[in-house]
DNA sequence: CGATGACTTGACTGAGTTCAAAAGCTGTGG
DNA sequence: CCACAGCTTTTGAACTCAGTCAAGTCATCG
């Protein structure tokens, strides 16, 4: 193993995209790498105009964000720990990045990255494994943002937050633990993942809290009190009998 | 050239997937290609046990649906002469792909084509090209679901249906020509494409008409008299002044 | 040419938005 | 350590866009 002594410690070695091809690879991706911090806020790559550099996300979590001129904007995805964030062969995209919370990165330069792409078919093939799921994801949400109504989208924006923060926090652990968790994202931002407006989401919080199946501290701490009966209102409202 | 004959004149051949790839790996294709007929409102992959199959589009639309087990359902894209349809790697997916009108397909049989995308890195790559910007047009379109009013959602899938159609049908000729042209989907499947009723697309489409923008010949064709303010209410709904 | 299903139109309802104001965190300075 | 400022969040009340239900019209096909 001639990787780059820090991936050895990794946090997310074993899920991310360098876990999944060669060594040669790998230590040729370790050669271009840099581990930087990112603080909260903080625009990753901006649309249209992109100045492209690629990054696997170590801790945080990631918002791809659709603005348009009039104001109006749009979080098109969430990306988490040991997924990938960048847009190869194009920089015509809408989407910008941008640090929901701070984060750990390991960051690699445009052309250097995509001159590897290049070189070792295995880097492309698990990258593009990868774009699979995002694309399937993608398609997923579009069923919420299309179908659900205000309580689905709250509830399943929970699960899935509960499920992705549950795993940062204790990667072995199984989902459905009632730990206090943290939420990545204020109201505002929930609104703008959901297609609602923030007094929507607040509204909503409010029920389930009352409901017992949450509970919050503070603005950004939640636990899922009843993780079945969270999952029951994400798929359908009418199980009001 | 050792390209199976038929491709020689095959109508999508300088946009579609096997025109970005070696010569080599254009044969191997050829070798397992079958060229087929499907009617409208056929099934090509059931989610979620979908035998897999994988085909380029010669002629026709292809809808991708997401059914759930209450019933709503939402057509999750739209794939058209020259895209690929198939999801390599897994059958898990919540999607099925329909013929929204007769095709033409040239299809391939699961295994065949994974064994290809293996030996050969360039056809994965150009694959990997096309899923990029579906899952660029899946983020774009989901700011559509979340963002756009009834009257918008119709403005822009009459633009896209439009630049699309026009472009199966005048390869070459710019998109804001005045032909009439095909909609290959019916007024339900637009109300389940847009997350709209098929009442509330009719009457986007009736407001359209009486303002001169596009006209109508029976159910399944139209004509777009005025582009420019066809865009102009895809992007904005308060441009009423 | 008449039946059948697709589309259009109308009247009413309701989920979610909008606007407004109160309450609750969080961090800073006295 | 407390008080205050500047926020985010919650709650309330009125409104609106699109949904719902129902009836009528129009293509298309046998």
């Amino acid at each position: 193993m001639n990787q780059h002594i820090k991936c050895l410690s990794c946090a997310v070695r074993t899920q991310a995209l360098c876990s999944a091809i060669g060594d040669e690879a790998a230590s040729d991706l370790a050669r271009i790498v840099h581990r930087i911090r990112v603080p909260e806020g903080r625009v990753i790559s901006a649309a249209p105009q992109n100045a492209t550099s690629y990054s696997i996300i170590i801790s945080g979590v990631v918002k791809l964000v659709n603005t348009r001129s009039d104001g109006r904007h749009q979080i098109a995805g969430l990306q988490f720990p040991a997924d990938f964030v960048g847009r190869p062969f194009s920089n015509t995209s809408n989407l910008s990045a941008e640090a929901a919370t701070d984060l750990e990165l390991c960051s690699f330069s445009g052309r250097a990255f995509e001159d590897l792409l290049g070189q070792h078919p295995d880097l492309e093939h698990a990258l593009f494994q990868r774009v699979l799921r995002d694309l399937d994801s993608a398609r997923e949400w579009m069923f919420l943002l299309g179908c659900k109504s205000a309580e689905e989208k709250v509830a399943s924006f929970l699960c899935m937050i509960a499920e992705k923060m549950g795993q940062a926090a204790h990667p072995r652990l199984p989902t459905n633990d009632c730990t206090m968790l943290i939420l990545p994202l204020s109201r505002t931002e929930i609104a703008e993942c959901l297609s609602l407006r923030l007094e929507t989401v607040s509204r909503q919080f409010t029920i389930l809290k009352a409901r017992g199946i949450i509970e919050t501290r503070g603005r950004r701490q939640f636990r899922v009190r009843d993780m079945g009966a969270l999952k029951a209102y994400s798929e359908a409202q009418a199980l009001s009998a």
